[in-house]
DNA sequence: CTCTTCATGATACCGCCGTATCAACATCAT
DNA sequence: ATGATGTTGATACGGCGGTATCATGAAGAG
């Protein structure tokens, strides 16, 4: 779709003879697509057009146009690149955990990463949203990948409950499934919340921490009834 | 400010000499802000223009100019009228809980008119997601005063609860505020999941119900330890 | 009736934006 | 050198969208 050669991949030994390659187009796009991500965070998504991200990147609105050839494409890309960007983010915040982290220490650091605390974690969260409204009325953005991350989470969630449900560190008389669904669901309220000012992010860890400890109780209670 | 007599605010006492007026200012606003809110529930609020609004509406693009100067001022008068609109069915939804609802009865009328499960609460969820996410980069648009509705919402959902405590009907220990808040954010988020097709409403009801089991529990606990 | 005021409709203007095209130049492989 | 590739620049076009202008219609007051 870019290159009348081939275009990112299978280009090991065969075109070997003859072709001055000296970027890696990966990475150019991804340089531009980082772009877009912080003119988007700044301006707005919906305000972003191929010449501001050429300018953020530094380099001609022609060569955005060489590595995407249209505007949709860029915008899928740097969906593409966001989600990226946060599950490696998580990934490393699960690390700074330690090496062996306690089921509640993980399940922290997953709903802590998702809150808007620093430039990063807010742009993440303003444009996730702001796809995610788009995908609403936009079925070409609909049908994109990007809407199942959700679903991972969810269930990542709610297995590392389970775990700590068999380990006896969890209220085994919770539906784990549902305190997942719930967790997630706060947790993505309340970041819009802080992006909008309305709250801030020690309220939100705090309506966190209450729920944790609620479900993290040791020991079976003497059931009801 | 509904009047047929004046509309703006300093054409007090002298102009009462002769004035010929047919339409009722106000009137015409709001129809036309139903048709913003129409098309822009179809479409999308980032692609509604003033002349997508004007077909909608019936009207010429010229008479969406003299009663909405501006889109700016167009779209501002389009949220106020959304929420306007959706408070009013609350109150509705309310009143068909019956005369004398319980406060179980009231929380539930109150979190379910927000979940998307009709034409009309589906617009009204997108579209208030996306002035939100708006508000983010808009600053004109962050200083209109749809932003405290989530406030007073919280703060009227804390009372019923609180209420409800001092009834003995709802659970002692828990912090009042804390579950609004809590009850509220999940509402919100299970909401958007429903609009993009991740969940259905039956489902969000579940968990929401769940949560109103923990929190309606009649009688203080036996206090742990 | 006529004048004033409210209200309406058609059209034009202007700028931005996505996209396309053409020309040039640098660099590296052969 | 030759040629393919990466990069830039300028420029243009077609469309759309918000705003502005003009002219006209309808209705009550004198």
């Amino acid at each position: 779709m870019k290159r009348p050669g081939h275009d990112g991949s299978d280009d090991e030994g065969q075109r070997a003879e003859h072709m001055p390659k000296r970027v890696d187009h990966e990475e150019r796009r991804a340089q531009i697509a980082e772009a877009l991500i912080r003119v988007a965070g700044r301006r707005g998504l919906h305000a972003v057009g191929m010449r501001d991200v050429a300018a953020e990147a530094g380099v001609s609105l022609r060569l955005v146009q060489y590595y995407f050839q249209t505007k949709e494409k860029l915008l899928f890309y740097g969906l593409q690149h966001l989600t990226d960007r946060f599950t490696a983010r998580v990934g490393a915040r699960l690390r700074d955990a330690g090496p062996e982290p306690g089921p509640r220490a993980t399940v922290e650091a997953l709903l802590l990463a998702s809150l808007p605390t620093d430039e990063e974690s807010r742009t993440f969260h303003l444009l996730y949203s702001s796809y995610s409204i788009l995908s609403v009325t936009d079925e070409a953005l609909a049908a994109q990948p990007f809407i199942d991350s959700p679903d991972a989470a969810e269930n990542a969630l709610t297995g590392l409950l389970e775990r700590a449900q068999a380990e006896g560190l969890a209220d085994p008389d919770a539906d784990a499934r549902t305190e997942a669904i719930s967790l997630l669901a706060m947790t993505a309220t309340m970041g819009t919340s802080i992006l909008v000012g309305q709250r801030t992010p020690q309220s939100a860890v705090a309506v966190l921490d209450h729920h944790l400890d609620r479900v993290f109780r040791p020991g079976p209670r003497p059931p009801a009834a």
